[in-house]
DNA sequence: GACCAGGCACATC
DNA sequence: GATGTGCATGGT
């Protein structure tokens, strides 16, 4: 089969298993942005707990983030965890934000997808995960995200061999689908999905959805 | 108590 | 370029 083609069907046996995932859940672009940095090696129940504190404190706005004190920042997101580093990255990331465009997004719209990843990857914190999620779910850039799961779904059915990086799993994904932000943005969570149910470091092959599609994995490596 | 969760930067070799 | 380590809370 030819791999636009497998790759259809992987997302289709995902999605007709666990139904639409409805990536990313945010009232506004910019709880997405937000919730990128707070979730990032972070349950999203503990992630929530922070994105709640903030809404609850009336400060989920770029110009009343931006202005906070680090301290006052950290107490608030600290059930995200690593939220000594979280407060420091959503201080730069947010700055950036406001600097940049003043607090309305529609002004990146000229840029390329490429400059702007360019220069989210330019900012210490943001790296390929987090620059992704906030092109796709934030902005709504047909950018693949790419993750542990997705990595571990690929190799373990030899799409790619396990020395693979994140580019190389991007590359893909992309080349081999159409630019379809709606469908990269549900595959991303189908992947997450099944790699928490049954891609997992010992794997449940056997119910698992992807097995029709993709049969029996390949190789044994830990991922 | 061990292990995991919707990563990333930095040190070291 | 690959590999190892710190960062931290909360659920199972």
């Amino acid at each position: 089969m030819e791999l636009n083609a497998l790759l259809l069907e992987t997302y289709r046996a995902l999605r007709q298993a666990f139904g639409h995932r409805n990536w990313w859940p945010a009232d506004t672009p910019f709880e997405v942005i937000v919730g990128t940095v707070l979730t990032q090696r972070t349950s999203w129940a503990n992630a929530e707990r922070a994105i709640a504190a903030l809404k609850e404190a009336g400060l989920m706005a770029p110009g009343l983030l931006a202005g906070m004190d680090r301290e006052s920042l950290e107490s608030l997101i600290r059930p995200a965890g690593y939220y000594r580093q979280k407060a420091a990255r959503l201080l730069r990331l947010v700055g950036w934000l406001v600097e940049r465009t003043g607090g309305d997004l529609a002004v990146l719209e000229p840029l390329s997808t490429d400059e702007l990843r360019q220069e989210l990857l330019g900012l210490s914190g943001i790296g390929p995960e987090t620059a992704d999620c906030i092109l796709l779910y934030a902005l709504s850039r047909p950018t693949f995200v790419v993750d542990t799961y997705t990595k571990r779904v690929v190799v373990r059915h030899g799409l790619l061999d396990g020395a693979c990086g994140y580019s190389d799993l991007k590359e893909l994904f992309e080349s081999n689908l159409a630019d379809d932000v709606e469908l990269f943005k549900d595959y991303h969570a189908q992947l997450v999905e099944v790699g928490k149910r049954y891609c997992r470091t010992t794997p449940l092959c056997g119910a698992c959805p992807l097995h029709p599609v993709l049969g029996d994995p390949v190789g044994d490596e830990d991922l």
